[in-house]
DNA sequence: ATTTAAATTGTTATAATATAACACTATGTA
DNA sequence: TACATAGTGTTATATTATAACAATTTAAAT
């Protein structure tokens, strides 16, 4: 049913390296962490990450641009994100919610507004840093 | 209870630029429309847009870095925000719904973390696209 | 096996978005 | 007045992201 995807050879180096990160990583800061493994220009960087995005194995985290693994099951596809982003150490993990998700797929807006897609960024204090 | 707000110049002259505009405006084409008013520089206008938005008078669409003044009251000065936006047209609007803010205010996560802010962009197909 | 299309790569240059640092000016308030 | 805070103007620079083009690899399709 799901077929398997095999990542290319660039899109795996730097899949490797934002997975195994324990934060969110930056365009040029993967940049400068895979030149050893001869990926040299930005382009390289943002077209592998594109893909990834696209197959929901990572997914951006849009106020902070950057780029974090996906915890679950790749989101149906990068579909359906939710994060919670401490405003003082910047801790940021994937949220894992069935009823989030159930309310906010069925959301519809005033017009009767489907969506398709969306990203919840919610802000505020971690346990540590509370 | 609410100190009236005195906008400076430059963010009266910004605020009005936004309020005005039909769509979401980036920083350099606010830029590009505030020269004959005087304002020359990048930095002048990224420090009012960041007043404005400590203020409540506009949000950042974070995803398409643009900004728009804010459809509501303010939001509870920018707290709370959350917005439809159609993929093929790029028209953006703000999300005012009760049940939504409330269901988002009161979201705890595993850990009981609360947030004290939250953005939330819906992406899909508007009525005149679908 | 050969052809073809699609995806990926490599490379240079450049566009678009955003901030640092510093000197100065206006505004509010004690 | 004197003091603090907020806002301004300016130059330079940092950070994030894409355009354009040529070559190569991969996966099917004949
Ligand atoms: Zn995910
Ligand atoms: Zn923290
Ligand atoms: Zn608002
Ligand atoms: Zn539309």
């Amino acid at each position: 049913m799901n077929k398997m995807q095999t990542l290319s050879k660039n899109q795996q180096i730097i899949f490797d390296l934002i997975d195994k990160s324990s934060e969110p990583l930056k365009a040029y800061s993967i940049l400068f962490n895979v030149q050893k493994k001869g990926i040299k220009a930005p382009l390289q960087v943002y077209r592998a990450l594109d893909k990834l995005v696209e197959l929901g194995k990572i997914h951006k985290i849009e106020s902070r641009n950057a780029f974090i693994a996906c915890q679950n099951s790749s989101c149906q596809v990068s579909k359906a994100t939710a994060f919670s982003i401490c405003e003082i150490c910047e801790k940021i993990t994937e949220i894992s919610s069935a009823s989030l998700s159930k309310y906010l797929r069925n959301f519809k807006d005033k017009d009767g507004m489907k969506y398709s897609k969306y990203n919840l960024e919610f802000f505020g204090l971690c346990k540590k840093c509370r």
